[in-house]
DNA sequence: AAGTGGTCTAGACCACCGA
DNA sequence: CGGTGGTCTAGACCACTTC
């Protein structure tokens, strides 16, 4: 039996996520046609259209009207935006993967963040290495209130991105963070785990988390290998 | 006649910004039901849903299943807003200063940098330690297109604001800026103009400032100390 | 002219919220 | 429980691109 708890048009999503991913469609090629699509998965035109909508609109894929969807190109174009790790790797044209470095619940290390997180004093901590075609990017740790997502600490997170986990099963969604970035030199965890010489910079950022209801679900904490990422950034005045 | 070739669902989201913009629609206020505006304007409630989703996406609208669908508390969601060194120093609570290291015009060092600032082959350089509280802050290096700005190289930009002088004498005004930014080790020169120790990591601002007819006048390359600037920045989804 | 995405309909049932 | 948004269908016709 098919487990129809996922929406349809999120599992075709993930599919085609999925053949992306697996290189079996590469940036520039067209997918085929909505209605053949949805003949192929055996689901009504407009739901393929909502699943290809939503890869629209995080610039995955491109409409031309009159003449196809298409893979989008890599060329980072959006200003910038909320994103997770995963789907910030993605629109670099990189492979996002993780590797677990630790997972544990702690009494709040300090009143104010306990309070910043209505926590009631147990955080649960996630660190995590995090790759980019297979390759070291970044050091990611979270701190999340483990009384508002409950059991979070017995999942996985080697293949599973955070916060669609909080998304969908917790119905907890970012829509806005604070960050502040800084550049520091890395420590010798650090750089080993990074696996980058000690001379290498870094970048930190300290990045406090809001759900749709403005209230603060995350305090996450990120090191970043100087010599393979950079910012990009659009500004207004 | 009624002139049909917007679409439906076009029609119905301006009606409904114009109704936020009048007041008719509050912050916080609720939006009438999906069918109910369905059958107000005389349209399916797919075509309603089509126009309270760009809205959503637009951060104007928020969805609560099962509750119903209000107008956003926050405004237009702001990044990091382009400032110059100076305003953004007077923000941080620092008096901006400057000094002059290099005043010159030269053949564009590329083509590529030629083209992009329309220059016809000269540019403006202007080279200058920020300064923050009498303490060296930052090296910023400014290209401009001198044939768009004559005589520009006689002014002295120890107490000016150099986007001032643009704005009030050549009426360009900064709109907009591409910024990518990484994270270096100083060379001598800049661990020495900066006053800072060799170890100390810096930030590397490359930027490409935008007019209000959409055309690039700036291209500008600034180093920040890591030990006494970092970014500060708020995000949405 | 053929094929694509864009818009639109008139229903249906499900999942969630609040009284 | 009733009312809300969430998902989904099986069509239809329009607008655009490509040939």
């Amino acid at each position: 039996m098919n487990v129809k708890k996922r929406p349809l048009y999120k599992q075709l999503k993930q599919k085609l996520i999925q053949k992306i991913e697996r290189g079996e469609l590469k940036p520039g090629d067209v997918l085929p046609p909505e209605r053949e699509l949805a003949e192929l998965f055996e689901m009504s035109r407009m739901t393929v259209r909502q699943a290809i909508s939503e890869l629209v609109n995080e610039y995955v894929l491109i409409r031309r009207h009159g003449s196809g969807t298409y893979v989008a190109e890599h060329k980072i174009p959006q200003g910038k935006k909320l994103k997770s790790f995963s789907e910030e790797m993605r629109l670099r044209g990189m492979l996002p993967g993780s590797k677990l470095c630790e997972k544990k619940i702690v009494l709040s290390p300090s009143a104010n963040m306990a309070a910043e997180l209505k926590s009631e004093g147990k955080l649960f901590i996630l660190k995590r290495l995090r790759l980019a075609d297979f390759e070291p990017m970044a050091i990611e740790t979270s701190m999340l209130p483990i009384n508002r997502f409950a059991n979070l600490e017995k999942r996985n997170f080697e293949n599973e991105s955070l916060y669609e986990i909080l998304e969908e099963e917790y119905n907890v969604k970012m829509t806005k963070a604070q960050q502040k970035i800084e550049v520091k030199m890395p420590t010798p965890q650090e750089s080993e785990l990074l696996d980058i010489n000690y001379t290498i910079p870094v970048f930190h950022f300290k990045q406090v988390t809001f759900d749709q209801n403005d209230n603060i679900f995350e305090v996450a904490h990120s090191v970043y290998r100087g010599d393979r990422y950079e910012i990009e950034t659009e500004i207004y005045r």
